[in-house]
DNA sequence: TTTAAATATGAATATATATTAAAATACTTA
DNA sequence: TAAGTATTTTAATATATATTCATATTTAAA
């Protein structure tokens, strides 16, 4: 019987459970990406920087989910909406996920 | 138009994406916290070890998961399966979870 | 004050993932 | 070689997530 040494709990688990799911979605990933590099963008910037062509709708979804997990924060300014990192130190799952070697 | 940095192509974001969903799941990462206390376990001794309650076969299908996402590789040794992980710096995504304050 | 632009919402559907249960396989030992 | 233990496989079902599309909302500008 092996004793962990983290001693995550069960809920612990969930949350971050929930927030690598959040961010598990190749248009979800891109658009950190696009958040590292400048910061904050509105919704109107990330369609246009964007590779993977992505609906208006869907894009929206997206950010939605990233916003309620708590990985984006926004403010509306006039007609746009500026989107920005809560935190950057997430970007370092880029850097985990190369040292890895699984890109 | 923002211009990425890191310059992750498309197939590479596909990649990231599935990794962090197999790894996305409560009992998933609990299989990565035992295994960063020992290794290898054979799935006897991860079924013992979880504290969520998880029937073998739910067990088998989510280390089949894992090692087919390349976070896990496994060995037959008489009865026993041993599991181990294919790279420990997988574990740093809880350090990188911790550091965002996600639990 | 109507129109246009930016973004969000909601509902319907499609697709993916999780869960369960039963059976199959593989190895070990009696 | 029969029986038992460990693990995987398969198939059925349940649940969650993604996608699409049409519409709503908000604000700014003509």
């Amino acid at each position: 019987m092996v004793h962990l040494t983290r001693n995550i709990t069960a809920a612990q688990l969930l949350k971050v459970s929930e927030v690598l799911k959040a961010i598990g979605h190749p248009v979800r990933l891109e658009i950190l990406e696009l958040l590292e590099v400048k910061e904050p963008l509105t919704v109107t910037e990330i369609l246009e920087s964007l590779q993977t062509p992505t609906e208006q709708s869907m894009l929206s979804h997206h950010l939605i989910k990233m916003k309620d997990k708590g990985i984006l924060k926004c403010e509306k300014k006039g007609l746009h909406v500026h989107y920005s990192l809560v935190d950057r130190k997430i970007l370092k799952i880029f850097d985990c996920m190369e040292n890895c070697s699984i890109f």
